[in-house]
DNA sequence: ACCCTACTCAAACGCTCGTTTGAAACTTTC
DNA sequence: GAAAGTTTCAAACGAGCGTTTGAGTAGGGT
């Protein structure tokens, strides 16, 4: 037909098939709680062709993660070669970091089908507790993840690598928290759908929240500030009042 | 013996040891990742005393999640009342909500018993994606919640109510994933254990963070702020530097 | 002594899981 | 058109799952 090359009918489409299947599935219950049955029925494929063309659950799911965040993570660092190529005196800005981060990902959810929301996808990957996908991720994204780091790292010289590692881990909890798109927020109650799931505008929301979070002054941590004792409610000191006065670490 | 009634000794003992077990394990392995079996060998019990005592594997890992987060809500809500009793015509801070957010939660990890965290127990429910604890949780704490987001309300009277559950949002986010101590942390690489694993100086590093993000000046939706075209490398544009001017929502 | 209740235990039930198998059904190649 | 290679398919495998069953053990009450 119109493909010059091999074979691209029948085995491509099984594959392509079986990804976006478990692709879906995955977003709505996790790694352990996706069976190959339900991935293979829900792509109308024979159950074997995972193991054949795949090699197994966990190779499935690695290739479909791979298949998105391979692209993602290359964008990302492009995005970021640019910022930093474009003054190498001043490095990016918070700001920008946080778009070199969330534009391509904003881009890649847009390219995809329609129906299985590459968004979710991300933040229910770096939350999952399977050890596969953890293991995954810290393997063949950290890297990509490291680079960034150093970048916060001199955005923000005024903190400690170690609280700056904190706040990228806070970071990186809103934004995966967020993404998953739990039904959690039925608990903090009805989240109004704007235009049913905007993804732009939950980013262009999370950005301003995470930008003052990250350039907030570094915290007190010497002495008592939480007198914790063994009594929970007849506890009657308020919070104390002091101000951090200094944003340096120690 | 020196228990007076009933019989205090065999019953109860194993269900506490379920129970234990049960959180332990739910930690690494979440909802689907534990089974019976593993639980009630690790508690060195019969496998048939969990349907015996609970009902049901759903029915355990309610008790043991009610008998942590039962007292812990109590806690917040007596906490939260003591604020708003303090003065009724200066409704409580941030600060003092976060405080009560948080002081109950470290009260009653350093009262657990130690081999078990209370703190990763809290953020792994509300990440793990098993309908089972999302129902759970929505149900038996929604309303605790929702008061605490009426105060917030009060504390952030700039935010227009769909501003503040989506920043709500974020924060439960940035706890849960922190608390719930994935290995992810090792992405942003070797956050360095301060004294291991301190939770207090955990929740008073993430303390300023949120702080600063729920008070952070509301976004501005109305325009491209994201001009994203249907390409990710080639973007020539930088960041748009606009200033965000008013805080209030449209 | 008896019964009744509370609890433990080993075995089994029916089911679903990931994976394997071997024979069909296609394509491609010669 | 036969041979070789590739992909599908139905069936089965063994293991693990949550749950049920029924016999067995203990102890207090009358």
């Amino acid at each position: 037909m119109l493909m010059p090359s091999k074979t691209a009918s029948g085995a491509d489409q099984t594959r392509q098939r079986i990804i976006r299947a478990a692709e879906r599935l995955f977003l709505d219950h996790g790694f352990d709680g996706t069976s190959l049955r339900l991935v293979t029925s829900s792509a109308r494929v024979n159950l074997g062709a995972v193991n054949y063309h795949f090699g197994g659950k966990d190779a499935l799911f690695e290739a479909m993660l791979a298949r998105r965040f391979d692209a993602l993570h290359a964008a990302r660092l492009v995005l970021l070669d640019e910022y930093q190529a474009a003054a190498h005196h001043a490095p990016p800005s918070c700001e920008q970091l946080l778009t070199a981060l969330f534009k391509p990902a904003l881009v890649l959810a847009r390219e995809s089908e329609p129906g299985c929301d590459f968004l979710r996808l991300l933040g229910r990957a770096y939350i999952d507790p399977s050890p596969v996908l953890r293991r995954l991720l810290a393997d063949r994204y950290g890297p990509a993840i490291a680079r960034f780091k150093d970048a916060f790292a001199e955005a923000l010289p005024q903190l400690s690598r170690q609280e700056l590692s904190w706040r990228l881990h806070f970071t990186l909890g809103a934004l995966a928290y967020t993404l998953a798109g739990t039904d959690a927020w039925k608990l903090i109650s009805a989240i109004q759908p704007d235009h049913q799931r905007d993804d732009e505008l939950l980013l262009r929301r999370l950005t301003p929240f995470l930008i003052a979070g990250l350039q907030a002054p570094a915290p007190i941590l010497d002495d008592d500030v939480y007198p914790v004792k063994r009594t929970v409610a007849t506890s009657h000191d308020a919070t104390s009042s002091r101000n951090a006065s200094d944003g340096a670490t120690p």
